[in-house]
DNA sequence: GTCTATATAGTGATAGAC
DNA sequence: GTCTATCACTATATAGAC
């Protein structure tokens, strides 16, 4: 059956997200407007109102939806060995980053514009997905595979290097992102042993 | 001698700096209005112009300045043994950054707010800084006191990590800055032994 | 040095036609 | 579902009085 002329929810919805996280990557929450994101996906801006109650919401549901598939993805396997164990996460880590580095990037840089509420729901997601691997290293520890002074600690520690990756690795660098993968575990695996 | 009423320029300039330093920090460079600068500094918008040609130059010389300070006070010693000259910079990296939050998260979160041309000079400066850790790590090597594959990946890797301290360490905390450079420094030593 | 007033432009969001 | 038009604000920056 042939639509309405000028109907496309199906397509819209997904265009209008796709810029939005593009242009808040870009430029900023704040410095993006509605406008400019209509115009990337080439609609006016009262067009959007269709697909979001507001631009707040806009930003959140990207966030949300980005820890959401995070936390579904990780996958963590606690049969594993405790060395085998971490690497599968470091691994994962860096690629499942790499692979979204927009979406990334505004998780963790727009999470002053979220208003109270969105930003607690955010934090929650966050603590879930360090909690993941705060128990492959305190599993680790019981099991005498690693030595960790505070294994809280060493979480933070090697999360955030691991998602400095994203901010300097070029696919069109001197190393492939197996290398630098390959790399980043050495220096994790030596750190906890 | 009394001055004029209402002149206060060796006073004004500063706090305004300070005022913007506090407010882009929180809120964010293109979500923080003049008018909000101005009313945290106690004047009208307007009387900003006389301490800065523009927002964009107050944001420029906040993360020029942060660099530069920066830079002056790392005061790395080659001289000093491959291990206790790596040790002293991460000890400096993390008293330096804790000192001064507002500054560190501004520089490299507002990167994306630059001109062309700052952002360029910017990223010279931050360049210089990351030169002489690897520096530190390359003496490393040839001395045989580290292991390292690659002295740039370790060198980014290593500050990713550090400057992660800043996102969730607070003085109330369970731990002492002491405590936390302390672990911190035992596994940045083993990532490169 | 700071004020008030203003120019010029842009903002998020809504209403109603099609 | 998308458009045009618009409301009510807010933005940066400047001019000129004091």
């Amino acid at each position: 059956m042939a639509r309405t002329a000028g109907s496309h929810s199906d397509i819209t919805g997904p265009r209008v997200r796709a810029a939005a996280l593009r242009l808040f990557a870009r430029g900023g929450y704040a410095a993006v407007s509605m406008r400019a994101i209509a115009a990337e996906v080439g609609v006016q801006a009262g067009a959007l109102y269709t697909y979001t109650p507001d631009k707040q919401s806009l930003l959140f549901d990207l966030m949300e939806s980005h820890m959401t598939e995070l936390l579904e993805a990780v996958n963590d396997d606690a049969e594993l060995p405790a060395q085998a164990r971490l690497r599968a996460f470091v691994v994962f880590h860096i690629a499942f980053h790499h692979a979204r580095p927009d979406a990334v990037f505004i998780a963790y840089m727009e999470l002053r514009n979220l208003t109270d509420k969105n930003f607690a729901r955010i934090e929650a997601l966050r603590r879930d997905y360090e909690n993941g691997l705060e128990r492959i290293l305190r599993d680790g520890v019981a099991a005498g595979a690693f030595r960790v002074a505070d294994t809280k600690i060493a979480t933070l520690a090697i999360i955030a290097m691991l998602t400095g990756v994203n901010t300097w690795f070029r696919a069109a660098g001197r190393l492939s992102l197996e290398e630098v993968t390959a790399q980043y575990w050495e220096m994790v695996r030596r750190a906890v042993s």
